[in-house]
DNA sequence: TCTGTTTTACACTGATCAGAGAAAAATTGA
DNA sequence: TCAATTTTTCTCTGATCAGTGTAAAACAGA
């Protein structure tokens, strides 16, 4: 038929994602993404598009190995406050990572220009916070179900505060800040609840 | 002696901290800059330096700011968990504002690649969140000795976790997050003193 | 071996970038 | 009115930007 491809394309993918979680969008410059990918330009846009179109899957890469990884034990049935707790000693290990100390690919371009005048991208920020919220209401209320946390607590508000809590555990790990600054915020965040 | 300025100086200022604020530091051109400031391209370099020069001058400009009006109920003596309150309640007055929405520019700042590599960037970032941190630890400080808040606790984990908080919303706040959600954080926050 | 198809490598485009050079314009002191 | 000084306006530079055009390379089927 025609000419193999020489790339693997999750790892090209990956390799995206981590120049786009480096220096954001408008800063990465399609020899950024070359060089990151492995791919030749020519290969980059034939197989994925332009650079938006690579960073608009890059966001949606991220977001699939955030659920999958970092939130996964929000992800089944019967969570409680344990498996927040868990969310954030994810989180905390990830910080003392080399990838992790790049923060969430959401997290940063919500400061992004695109995501203000980009309606996919500012969705995709809008919908990633809304999706962490409502995995942190559901454990919430089910922790209260089991007793773990007053019922009298509204389950809405806690979630909407627990998500503010892992974008605040992003970016200070961005921003460098040592592990016991974020075991601090875990802890008093629990504390909460 | 010479020819006058035409322009005033702390106006030009605001208008590039605006202009970092909205685009961050990559992507704000000297032509936004220009734009920005009312100022030609020379008179920019002539009066402020180059464009890190005028990005770090920014980065001072807005601790300036935001420690002498959101941060100010912090600033006396004797403040306590009112305070601490206050200082929330202007952040959320804030993301009603078109300003307001563009976010923290330290926040926004930790997340650019230009923190990672240049040190006096980065170092702005890390002082500012420390400052908050102190700020809010000795108001905890204060709220304890008056009974406002229990005497187990460390204050010191309290105050990195208020920063926290003060980060969460700036962030939120820039994601377009609606009031109720930055109510939600600030509620659920001060609960858990 | 040849044809058709796709991927590859590489040079090229016009636009825009940060910054510098040159000279006119605007002022003060002489 | 003139000299000195600084700001302003404008032009220019080499570099880099995102994206494209071209043709060689690598395969499958005939």
């Amino acid at each position: 038929m025609a000419r193999p491809r020489e790339f693997d394309e999750d790892e090209a993918r990956a390799g995206v994602m981590r120049a786009f979680l480096t220096k954001g969008y408008a800063d990465t410059s399609l020899s950024d993404l070359e060089a990151a990918s492995g791919l030749g330009r020519k290969s980059l846009y034939n197989a994925f598009g332009d650079k938006r179109a690579l960073f608009v899957r890059a966001l949606a890469d991220f977001r699939h190995l955030a659920v999958a990884e970092t939130l996964a034990p929000l992800g089944g049935d019967g969570v409680g406050r344990a498996e927040i707790a868990a969310v954030y000693d994810r989180l905390i290990a990830l910080a003392d990572t080399e990838i992790g100390r790049l923060g969430c690919l959401i997290c940063n371009t919500a400061r992004e220009d695109i995501a203000r005048h980009d309606a996919e991208v500012g969705a995709a920020v809008t919908d990633y916070f809304a999706h962490v919220t409502a995995l942190m209401q559901r454990a919430v209320e089910t922790a209260q179900a089991r007793g773990e946390i007053a019922p009298s607590r509204d389950a809405a508000t806690l979630g909407q505060f627990l998500m503010a809590i892992v974008v605040a555990l992003s970016v200070l790990a961005r921003a460098g800040a040592p592990g016991e600054t974020l075991a601090a915020v875990r802890d008093e965040a629990l504390t909460a609840l």
